[in-house]
DNA sequence: TCAACTATTGACACGATGTCAATAGTCCTG
DNA sequence: CAGGACTATTGACATCGTGTCAATAGTTGA
């Protein structure tokens, strides 16, 4: 596999400072991972990237799951989302200005995305985690915007229902940006009643 | 692990009928994989579990996958019963019984379903296509569910809308069920809302 | 220069999957 | 009611992937 190198200068074993070598195993398996999904890839694959016994992996990290974990939760760290500020107004008129800013910010960035989350293309972990990070700041923004931040006490539940929602309103949009079979006012008109019966009905059934 | 049996006129072989044989197999299969996700379920356990050895899962099925895919299919085929078990009665019952359904079946065929979307195994074409005709069967059975079945006109539109209020059903199932963040009734309140938002509000607008 | 120190290796043990020839129930015929 | 043909079933084998560990070889400091 790895052509001989004519340079004989080179040391059989390369010896590296411990945080280095962390780093590049780490750099390497980041690569592989962000190529092919965990199963297909092997501790083996990520050795022979960083040129390294595969013993050694295993040294730095405690297993091939550890590693990948310590992947995903480098790459999920880096996402930052622009958090806009919602006005006052009737509980109806926010959910309708949410819905609005929601669809806004999503054509915006395109469509791109939104054939990341469960479209075409093979998965990708880092930006899964990336996703997942900008979902709860959305849900985040989403509950403030319906007057429910002061509530701490089911919070946890209440989240969870908008991030069920989330993800309705994901699918929403995918329906009007990619597969085109509804219009943006349908996908609003979708998405506010939705939203509307949630709070109305679901929330206080908590 | 298997009692030793007192009864000693047990063969050391038990020779079935191949499509018994084929069917007993699956059933454990099936119970398996609805306990534990994919990675965790090695064909030795299920061919313990069957009282068979291990070669003989392979000589029936072609490889643990393709046990596995069969097994998603069956679980993830909407059964022909449950359209003729939805009764009459006001629209509200009837959505209402709706989900009581949809959460049964849900409930019985265990985690197996819901790993899909995310995790488990890579993208595999053949998962997808069995996949996207599930859907499409539950789809159907949701708009006849709820009375929806005579309009041809907006057929297109009323199933895409239902397709989205599907990723919404999986996606509360699985804070239920996976992530344990919702009750039962919380998530049966969060769809049964939402679909009568849906029916009331979002389909007449088109 | 030599001796501790430790980063790195390679071999080992283990478990999982898939293949295949050998084996043993079952059936059918003479 | 043999006994042979048929085939469901087995168990051993080859391969691959992961994790562990003592041995080895760069590196550093006295």
């Amino acid at each position: 596999m790895k052509p001989p190198n004519t340079d004989m200068a080179e040391p059989r074993r390369q010896r590296l400072n411990p945080d280095e070598r962390r780093q590049q195993i780490f750099l390497c398996a980041q690569k592989l991972f962000n190529a092919r999904p965990y199963e297909e890839v092997s501790v083996t694959d990520i050795a022979a990237a960083a040129g390294v016994a595969r013993g050694l992996i295993n040294h730095y990290f405690s297993n091939k799951r550890g590693l990948y974990l310590e992947v995903i939760k480098v790459s999920s760290t880096v996402s930052e989302v622009a958090v806009t500020l919602l006005p006052e107004g009737s509980i109806h008129e926010r959910i309708d200005l949410a819905v609005v800013w929601f669809l806004d910010s999503l054509q915006r960035s395109g469509a791109t995305w939104l054939a990341l989350g469960s479209g075409g293309m093979g998965r990708d972990p880092d930006l899964e985690r990336i996703l997942i990070k900008a979902e709860n700041d959305s849900i985040e923004l989403l509950i403030e915007a319906c007057g429910l931040g002061g509530r701490t006490q089911d919070q946890e539940q209440i989240k969870a229902m908008f991030r069920v929602y989330t993800q309705l309103a994901r699918s929403g949009a995918r329906e009007w940006l990619l597969r085109k079979t509804l219009t943006r006012p349908q996908v609003h008109a979708l998405l506010a009643s939705t939203l509307r019966a949630i709070i109305k009905e679901a929330i206080p059934a908590i």
